[in-house]
DNA sequence: CAAAACGGAATGAACATTCATTCCGAAACA
DNA sequence: TGTTTCGGAATGAATGTTCATTCCGTTTTG
């Protein structure tokens, strides 16, 4: 029950997160919108800065697990570890849409601690080397793979926020276009 | 000389909010890294949020001229639009990088005043003309021109970290590369 | 020397955090 | 079973700090 709690807290915090930035959010705004005391707060993270890094860490955690969750790490089928990727990516959202564009958003923080740091690296290095092993196999463009990897995130996000405002109906079409869009865009011709 | 004291304020204010965010940023902050007192800020600025807004729409304005000018309107060729696009992108990074990554950071402020929105909406419709004209043209893909700008969005934002990084050299080459990741993205094959 | 510009200490508001107190369900008791 | 005691969870007013903004004595400008 008390667990119920925490989460109550990590909830609002997260969506007041993704709507204003942590440091454009306060304290007493996280406690009002959980419906707790703001000394509550305080008897399930040491202070705030403890609160986003919690929630960054289980965010990247959870999104990194739905990556591997399934990979076909030992194929030889670039497209198919893409297709993997980007499944995997969709499932995330609609498990925790706030999370990914939490994680999106909050990525360079300045209060983010050396685990959070730690963790975030791990999802990096997944992807880098699906990136590094297609360049490898002259199946992805030798471009930076910050870059690339920018390229399919972005997209990922936008359509996200492009769903979410309700400005285009997500359809098994959409889905498989902008997958298709952002394999064009990675992969040698 | 007030002009040059105004733009090193302005100059000071970027490179933090880049950084830290507008509200990770603190007046005292920019004071400092101007070298001017804190009080001297408000003799320019009304406040803060008249900053930060002042920035954005400098910023916006700026880019937007960069990306209209010597635009191939008229043209009936896409590709060509699309490569004016990708090297006044270039262009623009190369005079003012920190103004882009500002505005890519900023961009859903809620500081951020009427003026900001409308000017910003200036550039997002120069952007989404582009890509509808190629849509109805059966050029570009019929794909959420939000995410669409995105995907090249974050390419080129992406890129430029990594060259400001020094991760990686810019060769004429590479922005090639990037132009034509990005191009294969969003067009139809 | 008058006027404008400047700096930075002063101010009050808003913030993160603390802590004395309340609340509530469970256990002990009768 | 009805009553009392207990302990930890929860609270929100109080605290000290930090911030945006103001104010005024000093410096620069013309």
């Amino acid at each position: 029950m008390s667990e119920t709690k925490r989460e109550i807290i990590l909830e609002a915090a997260l969506v007041l997160f993704v709507e204003r930035g942590f440091d454009g959010t306060t304290v007493p705004m996280i406690s009002e919108k959980a419906g707790v005391g703001a000394g509550t707060i305080y008897r399930y993270f040491e202070n705030k800065e403890a609160l986003v890094n919690t929630l960054f860490q289980e965010s990247v955690g959870e999104f990194l697990e739905t990556l591997q969750d399934g990979y076909p790490r030992t194929s030889e089928d670039l497209r198919e570890q893409f297709r993997h990727i980007a499944k995997q990516t969709i499932r995330y959202s609609k498990k925790n849409l706030n999370a990914l564009l939490f994680l999106d958003s909050h990525t360079n923080g300045h209060y983010l601690d050396e685990a959070s740091r730690a963790a975030y690296m791990k999802l990096r290095t997944f992807l880098f080397e699906f990136i590094e092993q297609g360049q490898k196999k002259k199946v992805i463009r030798p471009l930076p793979a910050d870059a690339l990897i920018a390229i399919v995130d972005g997209a990922y996000i936008a359509l996200n926020k492009c769903i979410m405002a309700g400005e285009i109906e997500e359809t098994p079409e959409l889905l498989a276009g902008v997958e298709e869009a952002c394999w064009d865009a990675i992969r040698i011709h």
